[in-house]
DNA sequence: CTGAAAGCGCTTACAG
DNA sequence: CTGAAAGCGCTTACAG
């Protein structure tokens, strides 16, 4: 059951281990028949290259490690599928990590992953808390964060990131539900300890501001968004006399809670209240639910990040940092519907 | 920007590397004070193990593969998501590898897993082309096969595998739905390559036919399962007349297309017409889904799977093989109802 | 308690 | 075209 190594078809093929090895490699200074007879012993012996001893030299491993604040979140899911998928294309695998939910263990996970040699780290969390940590380990090793919170132009941090724009996110949710006729709404579930949604709950409050529109919005004191939280604030949102037409939803699992709080409580979505939700989950798309939304484009975040991460691994002078942008869209589902006749033309 | 070695810790404080090593692995025979004035060192230096040489060495990476054979299914995703959680409890990191839906490259996703010397294997696949791999690899590396497909009685395979009880499962909904009063159901979407299908279907019908209920079959021609397979599926069984009055699905994600062409056809779901699914996947208990279905308990196959697996590891003599079969579960929603009165009783 | 040496499985100048 | 040797960063007998 011991492997069999370069030394043992060395030995049997009556050569040294650097012509086995130059073989394997298809270095050009090698007999091209001592090559197939090598490659074919290999083939016989089932040898197979020790990819750490490989590494050890090379000091590169070709596997990149994602670290997802929560794995158990869809959109986190969504985009470790993808950057799986993307990563294969490009040569890479993958080593995926993944915090508890919650909880802020995200360094040690850094400090394993180097540990291991991986060639580069993608992060994905929406905690501000993830900032530091990045500026102390991109020293160390090629990273970017996706998902970046933090506001882009204002901020002074160097760091190479891909995200959404949320702030335009939350000025395309605004415009939106004005442009159905809704002057008075809520937004659900904001989140103090993340920037992602102080940035969708800045833009959103901006656009509303131009556009006289009433926004009350509702925090999440939890640190997580989960749909059971959307559930419990929109129940207490729901039983309080109320007077708003929409609701914005922080994220699309609250969305998933504030309805089914609409469901229990006999408030009907659309035609009482309309619900706009933010990331474009694959539940979102579900028969039934239908949640028109906000979408992060998740593959191409997966894609855009890949790419950049690789990019830093090829040429890591260190000095450049790049942020990436990239503009959510607006999908039209089934949960907001326009409350005045004027306003269907803008549709 | 090179790393700090043993080699340098161990210059600056004026010791062997053979100390630094033994202070970094807290050896009993080292003088204590040596040692903390190393591990200060280390700490002021930022070292880091490197993994890959230790790993050389030790023939271990603490590292289990895991290859899905397709991630993009909600049910795989959910499994990976859980043997991460465990296998982290026990020490263990996961290095995730993923083949494409349908693609049968999961040969060369072994060979990788393999050159990157993971001590153990968890390999996710209902397809049944998965039997050979693993007998052949298992040789070189403990495995264990998630969901294995085979009937666990008839067969003769010596393979490590954990895995629901798909017969029993079949059984389940059988018995239930006759429970419910239906005595003409269709079972949608099953596939000629799936072992798992097989036997889920061949529990089905054995149960049925004890109890005198007629089933129609309708086959998967694809070669995997999504939602819009089943919505196909469903439209053109839906589009013929019909006098079933329920439909066992495949599996969740199938019902969630059958529902969607239900929807679309004016079919009202439970009340013209009952849907039961299989897996119990996360969309399932989404509020207005809310379909009834036989979970697979991913959590305890994970468990089980990681457990075992790591079990494999510490003390694999490659002679015993353990057969793990979970039953599954059968988790009442809003999709199934009783029709006829006396049924109601047996719930 | 400490260190010199060999070695894990490979690659890569360097010399022939 | 081929091979001996050094070395990647670590651990582990073995000798002191």
């Amino acid at each position: 059951m011991r492997r069999v190594t370069i030394k043992d078809i060395a030995r049997m093929a009556g050569v040294s281990v650097t012509t086995v090895s130059r073989a394997l490699n298809d270095a050009p200074e090698i007999n091209p028949e001592t090559r197939e007879r090598i490659l074919e012993l290999c083939r016989k012996e089932g040898y197979r290259t020790n990819l750490l001893a490989r590494s050890l030299i090379s000091s590169h491993t070709n596997v990149i490690g994602v670290i997802l604040s929560d794995i158990s979140a869809p959109f986190h899911a969504a985009l470790a599928l993808h950057i799986e998928t993307c990563a294969a294309q490009l040569g890479y695998q993958v080593m995926l990590c993944s915090g508890q939910p919650g909880s802020d263990r995200i360094d040690q996970l850094f400090e394993f992953l180097l540990s291991q040699g991986v060639d580069g780290i993608l992060l994905a969390s929406a905690s501000n808390s993830a900032l530091p940590l990045l500026e102390h380990y991109q020293s160390a090793v090629p990273t970017v964060l996706i998902g970046a919170a933090f506001p882009p132009i204002a901020s002074s941090k160097r760091i190479n990131s891909v995200c959404t724009d949320n702030y335009v996110g939350g000025q395309m949710a605004a415009r939106y539900l004005h442009g159905l006729g809704h002057r008075k709404v809520a937004y659900l579930g904001v989140r103090q300890g993340s920037d992602t949604h102080q940035l969708r709950h800045q833009g959103f409050l901006d656009a509303a501001a131009e556009l006289d529109m009433t926004v009350d919005t509702v925090w999440n004191p939890a640190n997580h968004s989960t749909s059971e939280s959307g559930y419990q604030l929109a129940r207490n949102f729901f039983l309080q006399p109320f007077s708003h037409t929409a609701v914005f939803a922080a994220s699309d699992l609250m969305a998933l809670g504030i309805m089914q709080a609409a469901d229990e409580l006999g408030i009907a979505i659309p035609d009482q209240l309309s619900l706009l939700g933010f990331d474009n989950i694959d539940y979102a798309a579900l028969p039934k639910i239908r949640l028109t939304t906000i979408s992060q484009r998740t593959e191409a975040l997966a894609a855009a990040s890949v790419r950049l991460l690789t990019e830093l691994i090829r040429q890591s002078d260190g000095t450049e940092f790049t942020q990436f942008l990239l503009t959510p869209e607006l999908i039209q589902r089934d949960t907001c519907r326009s409350i005045c006749a004027e306003s269907q033309e803008h549709l």
